[in-house]
DNA sequence: GACAGACTGGTACGATCGTCCTAGTCTTTA
DNA sequence: TAAAGACTAGGACGATCGTACCAGTCTGTC
């Protein structure tokens, strides 16, 4: 392997992203993420010198997945209404793991967005600003307005409160009528 | 005083919901409790075993208080219609300090709904149960119908989801807003 | 085949965590 | 006024936290 680390460092990032989903970022602890890998105290710091730099690479980890994503759909589909749907659609067939763990966007931010945190609730609000813009290209396209952010805004506020709900209740059939509802919301506009 | 327990346990439960509140339970230390109240450790252990004592208590305290808060308004506003409205402006006259924090009955579930978490994801989930037994009973009110309880739900994830976005873009006016859409869906019930 | 640097595994550190104990003080009651 | 029990203050406990260091191994290059 001629670039810098391998799968070594994936795995951190991999397992760091699946326990700080779960357990949250304060609650997982450098232990955690040794007894889930068999990677060693040592071996961590030697990818990462502290906890906070496991969030950022998680963090960015998470913003290529999304972008990734976010483009096979502007490839995939050319009506700005139809990406809407595929946005709603998201939420639908997460809505297992929605209802058990959360939103990761909305419950890091959330964690992050409280006092005395790590301070870098500005790169996780990146991840919400990577699907606020890609929704606010589509209302664009739809009615050519000043508006398009707030209606994005709008959508996103939606599906976090719909996530939150459906977490806290534990409850995937509520998040399927709630999508129901935004569906038509979108056909209506 | 005859009664067990006076205004040091009260301090101790003031202090703690704020600090909750502001930087999340695991976040928050007994140390942090003592150099905010002045009350020494082992007068804190004298009122509570655990730092999950305290969190019962807090919750408990919130949810009394919530609870005057919407019998206040039973007594106050008699339309249904109006009740609902008095509910949203809640969250409006709210605004700053929402977002600044976020919700803090949701931000708490959010965080003890997380996996080994404390296991008190059932006291923080009775808070969201005030509100959606009292907006159930006003919906219930509105439209005979088995559904009273689907747009409690619906009412109750709008609001948090306006809460969560209100938060993570710090922006009052977008509360402002969004405010304003619940209530056209309030008068167009 | 030896040198450099990436990588690994294990241990140790100081700090802080939540919990616990205890000696002393205040307040109530008989 | 003396005994009882609620309350206070402070320190000490073991455990675990995030961080740091270091001696070994692997690997690619000249």
């Amino acid at each position: 392997m001629t670039s810098q680390s391998g799968h070594t460092r994936d795995d951190i990032v991999e397992a760091a992203r699946t326990l700080f989903y779960q357990r949250g970022y304060a609650r997982t602890s450098f232990s955690d993420i040794v007894s889930h890998t068999g990677i060693q105290r040592g071996n961590i710091y030697h990818y990462f010198k502290t906890k906070n730099d496991i969030l950022d690479a998680v963090i960015n980890h998470l913003a290529s997945e999304y972008r990734e994503a976010l483009s096979a759909w502007d490839a995939e589909l050319s009506d700005p209404k139809d990406r809407l749907r595929r946005f709603v659609q998201m939420v639908l067939s997460n809505r297992d793991k929605l209802s058990r763990y959360g939103c990761p966007v909305g419950s890091l931010n959330t964690e992050l967005g409280k006092e005395a945190a790590c301070g870098q609730q500005e790169s996780a609000r990146q991840l919400f600003d990577l699907f606020l813009d890609w929704l606010a290209e589509q209302f664009c396209a739809l009615t050519e307005s000043r508006q398009a952010r707030s209606l994005a805004l709008h959508l996103l506020g939606r599906t976090e409160g719909i996530s939150l709900m459906g977490h806290v209740y534990q409850d995937p059939d509520y998040i399927r009528k709630e999508i129901e509802m935004l569906e038509e919301w979108i056909d209506a506009l």
